[in-house]
DNA sequence: GGCCAGGACACCA
DNA sequence: TGGTGTCATGGC
C-alpha cells in the first residue's frame, strides 16, 4: 500500500525510527524551555554540533536565563556564541527575544500568551524559528516546516514545487490532528529522515521513504 | 580545500 | 514574488 497522507507518512516514520525525544536539551538553563528558545535561534543554518558548543559557552559563563542575556554585553555575547556561526546577528536576535519575553509577567505567561506574529516581528526570527519556539518551548501545535519537510513532501507529490513555507504549513496542519506532541515527533522524524537520506544530494535515490511509498524512482 | 548545516533578511529587478 | 548575496563557524 502506498502512503499518500501526512498521517500515514508520520506513522511509517515512527514505526521505522521510533520516538526521537525532541527537543534535545541538557537542562542547564532557567527555565529549561529557555534553552529551547536559544537553541532555536542558534541552529539557524547551523549544525547542532556547533550549537552545543555555544550553549556550553553560555552555561559555563552563567548566561542561562533571560535576565542573563539582557545583562550580558553584546561583545561578550558574541564571543560566547561564536562557535555557532553568524554570531553577530544571533546575539542581536537573542537579545530581542529576551526583551520580548521580559515584557510578559513570567516565562509561563510568555509560553501561554506569546503569538506567532509577535515572534515574527523580531528581526532574525522567521517562520521556522518562530514555529520551533511555539511548538517545542511553548507546547503549542504549530508545525515546523524545514528544508527537509519541503523536499520530502514535494518528492511524494503532496505539495507543489513552488509551495512556500505557509502553504506547506497550512497543508500539514489541515491534514493532521491539531496535536502538539504529534507535530513535535513528526518534525523530529523528518529531520532524522532528511539527514539520513538526503545529505549528499537533493537527487539522492536512496531515500528510505521509497519502501513505504508507492512512488518509485524519486526525482 | 570545498561543501554544507534543523534560516533570515536586505536588496534588486 | 522570485532570485541572489550576505552573514560565519566547524566537521567531514
Amino acid at each position: 500500500m502506498g502512503i499518500k497522507s501526512p498521517l500515514g507518512i508520520y506513522e511509517a516514520l515512527l514505526s521505522r525510527y521510533g520516538p526521537q525525544g525532541w527537543w534535545p536539551i541538557q537542562n542547564n538553563f532557567k527555565p529549561p524551555e529557555w534553552e529551547i528558545c536559544v537553541g532555536a535561534i542558534l541552529t539557524q543554518n547551523t549544525s547542532w554540533n556547533n550549537v552545543e558548543k555555544a550553549l556550553d559557552n553560555l552555561k559555563n559563563n552563567n548566561c542561562v536565563s533571560v535576565r542573563d542575556i539582557l545583562d550580558t554585553r553584546r561583545s561578550e555575547l558574541e564571543r560566547l556564541l561564536k562557535p555557532s556561526g553568524f554570531f553577530r546577528q544571533k546575539s542581536k536576535t537573542l537579545k530581542l527575544l529576551a526583551k520580548l519575553v521580559n515584557t510578559f509577567n513570567s516565562f509561563e505567561d510568555f509560553k501561554r500568551n506569546v503569538t506567532r506574529g509577535a515572534l515574527l516581528k523580531l528581526n532574525g526570527i522567521g517562520p521556522e524559528t518562530a514555529d520551533s519556539i511555539l511548538l517545542y518551548a511553548c507546547g503549542k501545535p504549530s508545525f515546523v516546516v524545514d528544508a527537509y519537510t519541503r523536499r520530502i513532501f514535494h518528492r511524494l507529490g503532496l505539495v507543489g514545487h513552488d509551495a512556500g513555507y505557509e502553504k506547506i504549513r497550512d497543508y500539514l496542519e489541515s491534514n493532521l490532528p491539531k496535536d502538539a506532541s504529534l507535530y513535535n515527533e513528526f518534525h523530529a522524524l523528518i529531520v532524522r529522515l532528511g539527514k539520513e537520506a538526503c545529505r549528499k544530494s537533493p537527487l539522492c535515490m536512496k531515500c528510505p521513504l521509497e519502501d513505504v511509498c508507492e512512488k518509485r524512482g524519486f526525482p
